[in-house]
DNA sequence: TTCTTAACTTGAATCGTTCCAGAAAAGCGG
DNA sequence: CCGCTTTTCTGGAACGATTCAAGTTAAGAA
């Protein structure tokens, strides 16, 4: 589990100001892996008193484009944030209550980077959503 | 290229009535790959003169819930509709311009399906995005 | 044709997200 | 430690895709 001064060093690693908000946030998205904007937005409260939505929307988008988190925006759901970044691992999503799940990349580290006809096309990223329903959901279906 | 019975007889296949405004929605989405709703919007308007947005968007879930068509969301793109369902293929987007083209399955019919660790999920889709850049961006920033 | 049900119109509302201008704070050189 | 510069945070408003609600219209069955 990191510390704030880890915190402190990723920041500083990837030229951005320490403050208090971005610490906060960062700890926010370690702390609540797939978490929406607004349950952040929760956490960084519950931390450091009234803060401003729009200071964590413009953290949120200042430690991604930093690379410190990845911003997942999956069909029919909000954008969602978490701290694993680099590892090329993928997700699973319930249809039904949106429960989302880390998925590690099934065949090596990039599997589906080979797309078979790239139309010309410069790829970088495979990103691959798993469908389905979760355990929970599951069981209440059979009921 | 489907003619109007053939958007008429797809309809009655899936038990929804025949009316205009979801022949030509239909018949813009054969015609659009990859377009977005307003486009669809337009592409409606054209060939019946005014119906209203809310129309459009009505036919548009109803024709993705019979499966005629398939609604695909990227992230940081509006929703988008494309008319080849059931045949598992993925999509190739354009990072700078939005640009969607197809891409086939790289390893079989249902490559991705295999999760490597499910957590209990009951898997049913499996969804690809390759992110890269598409030829004429990858010329522009050349120049 | 007549009836029943589903579909369309009109209008407004919602919600996540972004933009803007000004105030505040952090980092840095002195 | 002090003041300056830059970045960040606040508060408020705005935006745009999508959805909701109520009433009217049209499709398909009897």
């Amino acid at each position: 589990m990191p510390t704030t001064v880890d915190y402190e060093q990723l920041l500083r690693e990837v030229d951005l100001r320490v403050t208090q908000p971005r610490v906060a946030a960062l700890a926010a998205v370690y702390d609540n892996p797939h978490a929406d904007t607004g349950s952040l937005i929760e956490s960084v409260r519950e931390e450091l008193g009234e803060v401003s939505p729009q200071a964590v929307y413009d953290v949120l988008r200042a430690l991604t484009d930093a690379g410190l988190v990845r911003r997942i925006e999956p069909a029919g759901s909000v954008a969602r944030y978490e701290s694993r970044v680099g590892d090329n691992h993928h997700h699973v999503i319930c249809r039904a209550c949106g429960a989302i799940a880390d998925v590690d990349c099934a065949v090596g580290d990039t599997p589906c980077l080979t797309a078979s006809e790239t139309h010309g096309f410069a790829i970088d990223e495979a990103e691959v959503i798993y469908w389905g329903r979760c355990p929970s959901c599951r069981k209440e279906t059979r009921v």
